[in-house]
DNA sequence: CAGTGAGCGAGCTTCCGCTTGACTT
């Protein structure tokens, strides 16, 4: 029996931890917190002075029990929790737990892992800081408050069906989306013409080349066309031209958030496929840490890297740099996010492999010197009028880190003021040849959606939610409905060109598809109602400063300069008031407009939430005849329906005829658009038009399934009602709406299962009910 | 699975931040 135990937060530390210290250690982790509120009641005594009342989560007594049991075979327990304030708790929570003195337990400290620190950590213990642990428990217990305290009041104002939710990181992630779509909404465009030459010069092989010059201002079209009149006949002469060194330097290693949205840029994957993918190559011992804030770098990772970079690119491509982080609500608690083995380029795993490519190439580049370019600006004047044209062109002179890595843009950045090419070789008072001269029309275009990768970055400016809760945050607002992920199609726009070539003027219409997005954030009207509602009467929490400025009362308080009780009471006095105040005087909210009166019965057309969703009505409830009702479409919203298309809305369900001898109605249901026909029910796929299929369209859907539901079927006991089916993850027993899992063995002679068989199973199963993990856990 | 759109008011949901496997139809 080891006499030392340690205890870290994560298995995958814990090993690499025990190769490091020897025998005399015994290396465990607590997995996460050990400890949570109770759910009754909110955990919180509020009259006890806010007195928190802690459990021990049913899927961590497990892991307790056994850290018990070490915990009193070993002369000494070291808590190597991480340093920050939750990983700070997670050691006083651990001393509660095991009965250990806060203020005697050897507490140590790393922040990255590497035999020097780890040495270096256990020859300077401290004790649990007991203000770090205050701040923590003040944050757990104001975001305690704030969900539970808010979330009843939508239940009771809003819906009480689809288990509403309010808190202080994920209602202002809606909020951030709500607003976006308004600003879209709200959006103008307008358009100006651009002027763009081509000119044609000889390059150093006396070949001829075309290079682009640009107006320098934006113009109407009676401007533009002016412009271009007046360039007729003209000569072009180069006045001057000035070249300028300039220099790009990589970025820093990745956190959780830059790697988020890099991965999402480069390679396409959503916030949590990054996570996992990471915490894959984390496990495997390729990567460190990937929920981390760092963008710090181990002394020997830095060594490792310039060796690395020396031997493979030479002298030249090093500049060793370390990276401060910009971020201040940063904990630093780990390294950045980096390879372990730099020599590795790559790795053979295929589901991980481009990810890890990914981090490589960006540790490598951190270390790499600066890109060299050179800058060339020539102006050219135009012998017929005062305007001045720019030809730029841009040469590398040396890559540097562009040899590894270049780091993309998200689009709201983009700059897309000429892409910089080569300019040929240009001389003061050089004559240029014309081929065309253009004026193009372009738009101004709003801000553009936030995908998942955006919104963490906007998160991240704002300090609310951390690198292990971004991902969990975008999965909760998809799941309360409130955000969704979708594509939204381009429209077909027409621009305008104007064209001057040899002395003539053309005017030329062209097509361009605007608006395409793919995968981006999409407020639902629930999630609108939601937001609006939460600004009216919770305006504070709602605030994009809130969580920064409690993090300052949470740092007071780590600096034991404030009592943790003390901030809670001042934020939560008030804001009880504040929910109760709702509770008594707030309407129901619906999020009703009145899009105008329906010609064909003169009543009143309203679009408003319903208990099932957003929807359209003609008429009024206390009308003599019953409201009119229509679902509205998932893409269309409240807030920007027309009049027009909703009526549109109410040309279903359509009859479309027989089919042996039964109609054949469609319409849409829950899960989209649907046939129905006697009694059972057909799912439409996209290529079909709810309001355009004929009967002859939809009769093929319906034999298509019939023989698809053929094929799925293994067996059928049709006096017990039991089917044996076959589904994606192999034959299993359905009765009823319920399922039975078959075994290995069973599933392999599914279809030889007899009745007497059958019924034992489902018996032995539901004696045995499958346990359900905490996460989970489904309603039933 | 698929119709509804209001209201009896049962019984129940909900937060953020730390961590992994167990589970799925």
């Amino acid at each position: 029996m080891a006499k030392n135990l340690l205890i870290v937060e994560s298995p995958a530390k814990a090993k690499t931890i025990e190769k490091f210290l020897g025998a005399d250690f015994e290396v465990k982790s607590s997995y996460g917190h050990i400890r949570d509120l109770e759910k009754d009641d909110m955990g919180i005594d509020i009259k006890k002075n806010y007195a928190p009342r802690y459990i021990i989560p049913a899927d961590k007594q497990k892991v307790v029990k056994e850290l018990k049991q070490l915990t009193k075979k070993s002369d000494e327990v070291w808590l190597a929790t991480d340093e920050d304030r939750e990983g700070e708790a997670i050691s006083w929570h651990l001393c509660e737990v095991l009965g250990l003195d806060p203020s005697k337990t050897k507490r140590i400290v790393f922040h990255e892992i590497t035999k020097s620190a780890i040495q270096n950590a256990v020859k300077n213990p401290r004790t649990v800081d007991m203000n770090l642990v205050d701040a923590q428990q003040a944050r757990r217990i104001l975001d305690r408050i704030v969900g539970f305290e808010i979330s009843p009041v939508l239940w009771r104002k809003i819906s009480m069906r689809n288990s509403l939710s309010a808190g202080r990181v994920q209602s202002v992630a809606v909020r951030l989306i709500a607003e976006r779509e308004r600003e879209i909404n709200a959006f103008v465009s307008s358009s100006s013409f651009k002027i763009e030459a081509i000119f044609n010069a000889e390059d150093i092989n006396k070949r001829s080349v075309n290079f682009k010059a640009e107006g320098s201002r934006r113009k109407t079209e009676e401007d533009a066309e002016s412009f271009l009149q007046s360039c007729k006949g003209a000569t072009y002469t180069v006045t001057d031209i000035q070249v300028k060194p300039a220099k790009k330097s990589p970025a820093a290693p990745f956190t959780t958030s830059t790697l988020q949205q890099e991965a999402s840029r480069k390679l396409g994957y959503s916030v949590s496929k990054t996570m996992l993918l990471a915490q894959k190559l984390y496990e495997s011992g390729n990567i460190t840490y990937m929920r981390t804030d760092s963008v710090n770098l181990s002394d020997t990772a830095m060594q490792d890297i310039e060796l690395h970079v020396k031997k493979q690119y030479g002298d030249k491509y090093v500049q060793q740099r370390k990276y401060k982080n910009k971020n201040e609500s940063a904990q630093e608690a780990h390294e950045a996010i980096r390879p372990t083995y730099i020599e590795n380029t790559t790795i053979e795993d295929a589901d991980t492999k481009r990810l890890y490519e990914l981090i490589w190439k960006r540790t490598i580049a951190s270390q790499m010197s600066d890109a060299e370019l050179e800058k060339t600006i020539a102006k050219i004047s135009i012998s017929t009028n005062k305007e001045e044209l720019t030809a730029q062109g841009e040469v590398l002179k040396f890559d540097g880190f562009l040899k590894v890595y270049i780091e993309d843009k998200d689009d709201d950045d983009a700059n897309d003021e000429g892409a910089e090419g080569m300019l040929p070789p240009l001389s003061i008072n050089q004559t240029l040849k014309l081929n065309e001269l253009k004026a193009i029309e372009r738009f101004t275009r709003p801000a553009p959606r936030y995908t998942e990768a955006s919104l963490v970055k906007k998160l991240e400016e704002l300090g609310i939610g951390r690198p292990s809760t971004y991902a969990p945050t975008i999965s909760t607002v998809l799941k309360r409905g409130y955000v969704e992920k979708r594509d939204k199609e381009g429209m077909l726009r027409d621009y305008r060109i104007l064209l001057l070539k040899n002395d003539e003027l053309k005017k030329i219409k062209e097509k361009e598809t605007t608006g395409a997005e793919r995968a981006k954030l999409f407020p639902t009207d629930l999630g609108l109602v939601v937001t609006d509602f939460l600004k009216e009467y919770f305006s504070d929490v709602m605030d994009y400063g809130f969580t920064a400025k409690i993090e300052e009362e949470f740092d007071e308080i780590a600096n034991g300069k404030k009592e943790w009780t003390k901030t809670i009471d001042v934020f939560y006095k008030p804001f009880k008031a504040d929910v109760e105040k709702t509770l008594e005087t707030a309407e129901r909210a619906k999020g009703e407009r009145e899009l105008g009166i329906d010609k064909a019965s003169g009543k009143k057309v309203l679009a408003r939430m319903g208990r099932y969703g957003p929807m359209v009505q003609i008429g009024e409830v206390n009308d003599d005849e019953k409201p009119r009702f229509a679902k509205l479409k998932s893409t269309q919203s409240i807030e920007t329906i027309t009049l027009e298309e909703a009526m549109d809305l109410f040309k279903l369900p359509r009859n479309l005829g027989k089919f042996e001898d039964e109609d054949v109605t469609v319409n849409i249901g829950r899960f989209g658009p649907f046939i129905a026909h006697d009694k059972k029910f057909y799912s439409l796929s996209k290529e079909y038009d709810p309001y355009s299929i004929t009967l002859e369209e939809s009769t093929p859907i319906i034999e298509e399934k019939r023989i698809a539901k053929d094929e799925r079927t293994l067996k059928v006991f049709e006096k017990e009602k039991i089917q044996v089916l076959k589904g994606p993850y192999g034959p299993y027993i359905k009765q009823g709406l319920r399922n039975y899992k078959l075994t290995k063995e069973q599933q392999e002679r599914a279809a030889e299962l007899s009745i007497e068989e059958v019924k034992k199973i489902i018996e032995e199963i539901k004696a045995n009910p499958p346990k359900k993990s905490a996460r989970n856990k489904r309603k039933t």
